[in-house]
DNA sequence: TAATATAGCGCAAACGTTTGCTTAATTGTT
DNA sequence: AACAATTAAGCAAACGTTTGCGCTATATTA
């Protein structure tokens, strides 16, 4: 029934010794008798005590927490990249401050601060889409706070950060396709605006010229991404003097789209027409008609290497290398998964 | 180039003035005149000066941070739950402490503790599946520190919660298949040990009785949630004499576990035989062949409601009203959601 | 036996704030 | 001109720890 935690001043007055005797018993200094020792701990086991982790933080000057700023929770990638920080992190003995940016700049500037208010000892970012000044990050690397980019990297020097290079991934898609004897293979691209639509027309491209076919580039057309967008590309593509037989797209999303759309046209699946995508989601899994293979993007993989960087920059830090001179730059290959059928 | 943040004490040196006019002074207090108010204001923007948050909380014994357990972040139950609370609580000034207790008794424990050390104002907890015993729980309640479940609710007395009632929903969906015409319904229900199953079964027979039904058990089969799983329980709710034209499963994987095996079998999905199920995953609306209808659990609402609850305790607890008598039990009524075709 | 080492413990500062109380200086009142 | 009221600022304690240093007995050594 009592409503405030026991402190080690209150065992130090139960116990007739200084606070400093109770601090040092607690952890098993040398300097105190096995006996006061042991009637320390007695006591404090007795009165449940917890060491204030918030003195502790103020004392050491680290707060054993680190910062995650990410775009959307609810998106699967971001959701299973925290879950395996957050693995990372508690094995370290750290734990995990979320917040979402909700993509909006302003808010993840606002984030930022907020992080750095609570001294987070280092954080972990996943820059908001359309974020187009990195002061707030560049900011943070005045006050000599660890940070690692994931997935989705600002356009700055100096940075230590984990992504996944979609190029790999779509070479080896392409070359999937052509392998099968596709000849003509569209491709419904993301928003120009988006870098990683320019590492998949860059692949796309790549393959083509490695295997001596010209690069057609009408075959490759953008989409906002949305259900009616994709079927107007489909369309497009569909309408096309040279009727592609297979199409890679932006994602599993759009494959779904396109796929739904396409059966509407009375295509057969993977007879008339082949799909190839990218996450490699797992609902995937639950669906009848789906893409004959997925670009693996690694979520879990590209948070626990991000998470695995950052508490080893922390305990660089914490052993006294502080400037920082290199940076880690793991570029995850992209991997096509076959579908199993 | 600075490494260390500035504080209050070295804007005091260099104004001449004692720490707690800076203090002052940056609160605004009518107290400190305004001209040392604005040399001090200028100075704290010139150094960049940010309060040091482990610093106030020592002080103010409050950390306004919010601790969230619960299983498994990458469900996108939860990552849509903790995007809800992650929502509510910056709204409120708070910030979210994360960790998945994975489903184990024994790591839920560990971070109850460490939740406690870390001074989190207050948690919310969605419990692991096979958490069979409390005492963690009911000693952080002798703490002081206020606690919401959601969804997943502990089989404990004087507690606050939120979840989701499925005999309600489910009540909806029978009623539903019955008004279509069908007249044998099939039931794939999860594992009898589930709370879940329970009402889905009550849900079940209450539909039956008030349309003046008889009920046959036979008709609801239980399932271990996996594909093959799912495919038995389909087989044998098939093979019974009273073939059934509908079937309700126990959420929206299964539905489509179920479907495809259907289609397997030559059946055609919303003719020959009709799905209803449960969770209303964004994901069926790639899908082509859908559960007719489902029952939403509306994560986001009981993210929060939960969080709002918290708050709301922890603002009582502010002004003083500590000890709780009253408890929150907030329950949301499932809802069938028909799908648009 | 005297000098010295060692074991066992306490003192107090420090981490960065907030805040009740006190003090000094200025203004206002009669 | 004397006193009260107000304004502006400082002192110091407190939040709960950790830790360098100093102190006092007892134990060891020559």
């Amino acid at each position: 029934m009592r409503s405030k935690p026991a402190t080690i001043k209150e065992i130090a007055q139960l116990l007739n010794v200084s606070v400093s005797t109770v601090s040092r018993g607690l952890h098993d200094h040398p300097s105190i008798g096995i006996t006061t020792r042991q009637k320390i701990k007695k006591l404090a086991k007795e009165l449940h005590y917890e060491p204030n982790q918030t003195a502790i933080f103020l004392q050491k000057g680290s707060t054993q927490t680190i910062g995650v700023i990410l775009p959307e929770l609810s998106e699967a990638f971001f959701s299973t990249a925290v879950s395996a920080i957050e693995d990372i992190a508690y094995k370290g003995n750290y734990t995990v401050l979320l917040a979402q940016s909700h993509d909006d700049e302003q808010l993840e500037k606002q984030l930022v601060e907020k992080m750095k208010n609570h001294r987070v000892d280092g954080l972990l970012v996943s820059v908001a889409k359309n974020t187009s000044s990195y002061q707030h990050f560049e900011k943070l690397k005045e006050y000599n706070i660890p940070m690692v980019f994931f997935d989705r990297i600002p356009a700055i020097q100096n940075i230590h950060y984990v992504a996944c290079n979609m190029e790999t991934g779509t070479v080896e898609a392409v070359t999937f396709l052509l392998k099968k004897g596709h000849r003509s293979i569209g491709m419904i691209n993301g928003p120009n605006t988006i870098i990683a639509s320019g590492e998949r027309k860059e692949g796309y491209i790549k393959a083509m010229t490695k295997n001596r076919l010209k690069f057609d580039p009408s075959l490759i057309v953008s989409c906002d991404l949305t259900e009616s967008g994709t079927q107007k590309a489909l369309d497009t593509l569909l309408a096309n003097k040279r009727k592609p037989t297979a199409i890679v797209t932006f994602n599993d999303y759009v494959a779904l789209f396109a796929i739904k759309h396409a059966r509407q046209l009375k295509l057969q699946i993977n007879k008339d027409i082949e799909f190839v995508s990218y996450a490699n989601l797992p609902l995937i899994n639950y669906m009848e008609h789906v893409p004959a293979a997925s670009v693996e993007q690694f979520p879990y993989l590209q948070g626990q290497k991000a998470a695995d960087i950052l508490l080893e920059l922390l305990n660089q830090k914490k052993h006294g290398i502080s400037e920082q001179t290199a940076y880690y730059k793991i570029i995850i290959e992209s991997q096509l998964v076959e579908r199993v059928r």
